[in-house]
Order: structure tokens, then C-alpha cells, then sequence
DNA sequence: TCTGGGGTCCTAGGACCC
DNA sequence: TCTGGGGTCCTAGGACCC
């Protein structure tokens, strides 16, 4: 750790869920969920006011609809995610070249890098007032929790103590003391199963952790996690920020809403979903040798299976072979709830064919017909367009008809309209 | 009808080579 | 005929993060 608080960590409060109410007026001051709208889903944001109602993160939308049925459930709309993370990201740029996004909403930023001498607090605080008045006016109203510290394990300590729209400044020399009564899941790395093999050892607090030898606990968790903890509840932590961090492996995956049984189905979606994975490589010049396969059963058991080829390939065609190859060795008669394909050992380029050809484009292989019920058409949030109404959003979907609130950030509240799921009137809006 | 999707990192065992 | 290490690559699974 660092002589200075230099580091500092940014989180967009309850990301998709305030895209969503900044967009759409009327889902202002309520109960927004965003996630799996299907029997099958999970909560991947919710509003504050739904967290009110105990709604969270990871949980399944089955509970989050029994603990607060009247909020709104969306899907998600990720190029406008996209687009609100990338003004953000934009604006830390600003402030240091050396930014290190740990997700869509999420960042680290090296204040000592981008040119800040003056770290007392007073001058940290107007810093950081500042550059959270500029993210909300640059996104629209968007709000942010600011962490700094001397560390980025400070850092981020610090932005989740006073969420929402928060600022927590560690000074240095204060960190233990900080940390000491903290349970051990404020350290990044401890989950639940960490956390009960702690627990199960009789540690509970940080300070609990502290007091037990680096030999203890690398027994008890292994070399690196039993350093790493060790070192952490001392607040000891160099890992620098680092703004380019290479991909290592690229993946689709699908959990479906009724059990798959039909080899063909699964061998269809897998091609599909090849596909995807090639179409991602190529877009971003990349390729690997490691072809994975995911499959999860109807009891929740996970296989996994991989084959290394010798050379890399971003071919879909090559792909979707090696990956129904890999399902094929796998007993799925039981059913199967998710497939997923992946590419990892990444290159940053394609081998050239062997006889020296140009690399000329592959042939588009015909993609297997998959039942509509497999291809979500509407789906709740959506922006969609209508030939007469205007701009307006997926309020729900259902047994062919698919209702839409006509209203945008600009417009303010609008009408609700309902239509046939095939109203040629009726078009999602790319963005 | 509990339990998403896209990632990262680690461990452990076996093959293979020197 | 038997016994050794170490290092690297590969595969499968699991924990964890947002």
C-alpha cells in the first residue's frame, strides 16, 4: 500500500436499474428489478426501493416477485448500459490515464498516475465532490459511490460503506482499524464457502483473521488464498491499477426455460452459440486453440469439457464441430438445463492457412432452425417503436400480445397500449 | 419448476520430457 | 529391473466477482 490515499474506486449505484428509471419517468421512486424475466431467472440489479422489500443481487426472480410483486420486472437493455458506462469511463479518463473497469459500472483509478499531488483530505474530498457532480451531469442524473485509499482493497472498502451516492476517504495509517471488526466477506475472495470454512476455524472479524499465523491458513486454504488472506487482513496490498488487461476467454452460454432433452435441439444451439463465440473473435481480431464446452443438468450438476487444438481458429464452423463433438461423449438423457461454448488459450491473431492461401472468407454455414419459443422476440424494457405511437418501452410480453408504455426520458409518462406480438407497426429499436 | 451470464483465478492429477 | 526429481501442458471442477 501506498504513503498517500491515491487510489480511487468508483461504482455506479444500482447500475441498470437507475439506466432504466433515468429512461423511463414513470418507474421513478419505484421498485425496479432488472434481470431473467423467465421462470428461470435471477436479479441482476435492483432499485433501492426494491432492496426495501429485501429483493437482491444473484436472487431468483420467482423470489424477488414474491417479495414485491407490484415492482417492475425488465430484461435489460445493455447498449444502453453500454453506452452510460462508456461516458463514464470517458470522464475517469479524464482524471488519470490509468483507469482499470472491473465491469460495466465499476472502476479503478490511479489518482498518483494522472498528475494529483495534493492528497489531504480536504483536497481529496473537493476532488472527488467534483468528479461525482460531473459523472451525474454527464450521464444524465446517474449517481455514484467514490471510494479512495491507499490501496485499491481500500478503495473499494471505502465506496460500499456509504452507498448510495456516497464518498468515503481511508486515511493512511487508518486502515486496521477500519478493518478490524469487519466480517471477513468485506475481503474480495471470500465467498460463502471461504467464509464458512473461516467460520467453522472460529473466524469471524477481520481481526479474527489477523491473529492467526500465514502457515495457518495457507493449511487451511492453500497457498495463494491463504497468503492473500493473510495479507489482507494486514491491509497489505500492492497490486498496482492496470488499464489494459488482455481477454482470456470468450463464452456463451443459455439457460432454457424447459429442460433440453432432444440431442438435435442441444446440437442446434450449440452451433448457434459457436457462432456467437466466432463472430466476437473476429470482431475483436483475436482466436484460441481451447474449445469448452458447459453443460448443466436438470439437477444442477455441471460438466465441463475442453479439446486443445494445435493451432487457433475463430472459424464457427470449427467451433460448433469441436463443440457437438464434446457433447457427444457426455450422458444427457436426464435432461439439460444450460449449454454454453467457449474459446480460451486467446491469440491476437489467426494462423495463416497452412499452404500460405490468403485467408479468404469461410463459406457462412447454414444455422440449424431452433424453435421460436428458444428466441425471445419482446422481452419487458425493450425499446421498441411504433409506426404511429412513437418511442415507448416493453411494459410486458405474453401469449402473443405485447404491451407498451409510450414514454421517454423527454417525453415524460406516456399512454399504455397493448398489441399483437406480430403488429408490423411494431419494431424493437436498435441502438 | 429454487439457483443467469460473462468472466477470472486456483487446484489437482496425469501425460510427457529431460 | 528399479527409482528420482522438476517443469510444462492439458483437463475438470470449483470458488469467486459483478
Amino acid at each position: 500500500m501506498r504513503q498517500d490515499a491515491s487510489i480511487l474506486h468508483l461504482d455506479l449505484d444500482a447500475f441498470y436499474a437507475s439506466v432504466e428509471q433515468r429512461d423511463k419517468p414513470s418507474l421513478r421512486g419505484k421498485p425496479v428489478i432488472v434481470g431473467g424475466t423467465g421462470g428461470r431467472g435471477v436479479v441482476a440489479t435492483c432499485s433501492y426501493e426494491a432492496r426495501a422489500f429485501g429483493v437482491r443481487s444473484a436472487m431468483s426472480t420467482r423470489e424477488a416477485r414474491a417479495r414485491c410483486p407490484h415492482a417492475a420486472f425488465l430484461g435489460g437493455r445493455f447498449p444502453a448500459y453500454g453506452e452510460a458506462s462508456r461516458v463514464v469511463m470517458g470522464l475517469l479518463r479524464e482524471v488519470s490515464p490509468l483507469v482499470e473497469p472491473l465491469s460495466l459500472d465499476e472502476a479503478f483509478v490511479d489518482l498518483a498516475a494522472g498528475g494529483l499531488t495534493d492528497f489531504s483530505l480536504e483536497a481529496l474530498t473537493e476532488f472527488a465532490e467534483d468528479l461525482r457532480a460531473r459523472v451525474s451531469e454527464a450521464t444524465g442524473g446517474l449517481t455514484a459511490s467514490v471510494g479512495i485509499g491507499t490501496s485499491k482493497f481500500m478503495a473499494k472498502v471505502a465506496s460500499d460503506l456509504q452507498k448510495p451516492d456516497g464518498l468515503v476517504i481511508v486515511e493512511p495509517g487508518r486502515e486496521q482499524q477500519l478493518l478490524r471488526p469487519m466480517a471477513v466477506k468485506v475481503i474480495p475472495g471470500v465467498g460463502p464457502a471461504t467464509a464458512e470454512r473461516l467460520r467453522r476455524a472460529g473466524i469471524h472479524s477481520v481481526a479474527d483473521l489477523e491473529q492467526r499465523s500465514e502457515e495457518e491458513l495457507v493449511l487451511e486454504l492453500g497457498q495463494s488464498h491463504g497468503s492473500g488472506l493473510w495479507r489482507l487482513a494486514r491491509a497489505l496490498d500492492d497490486r498496482p491499477v492496470v488499464a489494459e488487461r488482455e481477454a482470456k476467454s470468450v463464452s456463451v452460454e443459455g439457460t432454457y426455460e424447459d429442460d433440453l432433452t432432444d440431442r438435435r435441439l442441444m446440437e442446434a444451439l450449440l452451433t448457434r452459440q459457436a457462432s456467437s463465440v466466432a463472430g466476437r473473435l473476429t470482431k475483436h481480431g483475436l482466436s484460441g486453440r481451447t474449445i469448452s464446452i458447459k453443460v448443466r443438468l436438470h439437477d444442477f450438476t455441471t460438466l465441463s469439457r475442453s479439446t486443445t487444438l494445435p493451432s487457433p481458429t475463430d472459424s464457427a464452423a470449427a467451433i460448433a464441430r469441436v463443440a457437438r463433438a464434446l457433447l457427444a461423449d457426455l450422458d444427457t438423457s436426464g435432461g439439460v438445463r444450460l449449454l454454453g461454448v467457449g474459446v480460451s488459450g486467446l491469440a491476437d491473431w489467426v494462423q495463416d492457412d497452412l499452404f500460405g492461401a490468403v485467408a479468404e472468407a469461410e463459406p457462412e454455414e447454414e444455422l440449424p432452425e431452433v424453435p421460436s419459443r428458444m428466441r425471445a422476440q419482446w422481452w419487458p424494457g425493450q425499446d421498441v417503436e411504433h409506426a404511429e405511437m412513437g418511442r415507448g418501452w416493453v411494459w410486458g410480453a405474453g401469449r402473443g400480445v405485447v404491451t407498451v408504455r409510450f414514454e421517454t426520458a423527454e417525453t415524460g409518462p406516456g399512454p399504455v397500449r397493448s398489441y399483437p406480438a406480430d403488429d408490423p407497426d411494431l419494431s424493437p429499436v436498435v441502438s
